[in-house]
RNA sequence: GGCCCAAUCGAAUAGUGGUUAGUUCAGCGGGCUCUCAAUCCGCAAGCCGGGGUUCAAUUCCCCGUUGGGCCA
């Protein structure tokens, strides 16, 4: 059931937000915020507005700034306002705070953080909670002046009247705080920024926001956001906080578990549909049995705060890794190409302009051979190197249990004689040539499949063999070959490994 | 420390005042097969604990526990 702010919002239109603080990359909890409010909005036909929250001058940058458009504009998060920066927006928040200043709903402090730190530890010895103590707001207006003359700039606090402050939240329903529990926080700093509490209020509410869809970390921001709306005489919007998302420990998300970041996410070669539906599918559920993968459509139509759970949910790589997986064996070639291409070049395996259209081609075919075994595309180049590179690595456990075998060297050495004759490199052609050369050996195929394929691609586990030589080729095949048969004479007669 | 939020298999979730509590991922076993993967079949696994309310509680209420958050 949803609960609903009653008599508050008859707004014909759903307008909802993100407003990040562009203090890094976009981070898989910030993905999935943005992503229910755009939901929301696309689902009820409204408007979706991004505003960068960067009135923390020190902390902000640009780069963080084109990370998170990057990353949205990548998870096809399209929005219809903005970027709005509230860097720019300052003079707005300095007219509303004196607004209230004049209405005597908020007051200078002068109280020094040196200061405030001290009281606080006294208070606290005492065993007491410690809030502001309101000292400033007790100052007459001779007080003031010397202060002012000492040089010390105030800065803005808000007046927090006695009782109770509630709010509906759509997932909980109503959440009550007692107003002593909020000290009168400051809403403008002494440099003249707002801060976040205050500058979001003003935002939300001349943006006309109809539903705050954030993270339940800002629960506890809640009351006092309301007080300030109360305070303006703003109609109140909608909230919906939404589970966070935890590590594997129950933890915060963070470097610990793998990357938060969507962009670590992209240049692992997951797609982006798979990135959204995995996200979507957090916290959230169509009801539909059996279904998992949803199209952004799909999620559109059936996406309802209704079936938002309220509880943490945790990141699941197994699970974002096989629906990748799904997504990639539906996807096109030309597309996974185009990923892999990228991925070579930022790895290092290629430059750009080495690439040629017979490398594309090559490329294509080796998506098309291994697709079905992969779950993210850069697995290619970290498990499958051997498609990107001349010389190949064995594994040292396939070279030992496979290659070092009594009779495989021969084996090999037949397998190049009869591979050298054939010119139509083909897989049904190649496979057929192999079986009759085991069945002329008195063999089973299995016996040649094997040493061969560790032999052109140092593995144990890859693709069917025939079709892994086609993709590799005629010349790459026999070079390997012999080079197989190199290493496995030359580690016979230094006696090293010493296995059999 | 104060306040707030939450709680169904290992994970994501469905669901209900009376059900054999369902599904997906992961795990395990098997079929297929040149290995891996894909695919198919099967198995195992859950209502946090205690009190109420009720004929009946996983479901509603309270307390506790645990986890998370905000402030300090």
């Amino acid at each position: 059931m949803l609960y609903l702010e009653k008599g508050v919002r008859k707004l014909a239109e759903v307008r909802t937000r993100f407003a990040p603080s562009p203090t890094g990359f976009l981070h898989l909890g910030g993905a999935r915020t943005a992503l229910f409010n755009w939901a929301l909005a696309r689902k009820e036909g409204g408007k979706f507005i991004l505003r960068i929250e960067d009135t923390d001058v020190a902390r902000s940058t640009e780069e963080a700034v084109e990370a998170i458009l990057d990353g949205l504009r990548w998870l096809g998060l399209d929005w219809d306002e903005g970027p709005y920066f509230q860097s720019q927006r300052l003079e707005i928040y300095r007219k509303y705070a004196l607004l209230l200043w004049e209405k005597g709903l908020a007051y200078e402090c002068f109280c020094t953080p040196e200061e405030l730190e001290e009281r606080r530890e006294k208070t606290m010895a005492q065993g007491i909670n410690w809030r502001y103590d309101r000292k400033c707001w007790n100052l007459n207006e001779e007080e003031k002046e010397k202060l002012k003359r000492e040089g010390r700039k105030p800065v803005l606090r808000f007046y927090i009247p006695p009782g109770e402050t509630t709010f509906v939240d759509m997932l909980r329903g109503e959440v009550r705080f007692q107003n002593e529990e909020l000290d009168d926080f400051v809403i403008m700093k002494s440099d003249g920024m707002p801060t976040y509490n205050f500058a979001c209020v003003v935002d939300d509410a001349l943006m006309k926001i109809s539903h705050v869809i954030r993270g339940d970390d800002h629960i506890s921001n809640t009351p006092r956001q309301v007080l300030l709306y109360q305070a303006f005489r703003f109609p109140i919007p909608q909230f919906a906080h939404i589970p966070m998302i935890l590590g594997k420990d129950k933890a915060r998300l963070s470097k610990r578990h793998g990357s938060p970041s969507v962009t670590y996410y992209r240049d692992q070669g997951y797609l982006p549909d798979a990135l959204f539906n995995y996200l979507a599918r957090l916290s959230w559920a169509s009801g539909e049995e059996e279904k998992e993968i949803f199209s952004r459509e799909e999620i559109v139509e059936r996406f309802s705060l209704e079936n938002v759970t309220k509880h943490p949910a945790v990141f699941d790589l197994d699970k974002l890794n096989w629906m990748n997986s799904v997504y990639i064996r539906q996807a096109d070639n030309k597309y996974l190409c185009s990923i892999l291409e990228e991925i070579l070049v930022r790895r290092g395996r290629i430059k750009p302009e080495e690439i040629t259209p017979s490398h594309r081609e090559y490329w294509e075919k080796v998506i098309a051979l291994m697709k079905e075994r992969i779950k993210y595309v850069a697995q290619l180049e970290e498990e499958a190197s051997y498609f990107f590179t001349e010389e190949v690595e064995f594994d040292p456990l396939a070279f030992e249990e496979v290659l070092q075998r009594e009779g495989v060297e021969e084996i090999l050495k037949e397998c190049e004689e009869v591979l050298s004759q054939i010119e139509d490199f083909r897989a049904p052609v190649l496979e057929e040539a192999v079986r009759e050369m085991a069945k002329e050996r008195g063999m089973k195929a299995a016996q040649i499949i094997h040493p061969l394929r560790v032999a052109v691609s140092g593995k144990k586990v890859g693709p069917g063999l025939f079709e892994l030589l086609e993709v590799l080729g005629k010349e790459r095949v026999i070079g390997r070959i012999q080079r197989a048969r190199q290493r496995i004479r030359e580690t016979r007669s230094s006696g090293i490994s010493g296995g059999g």
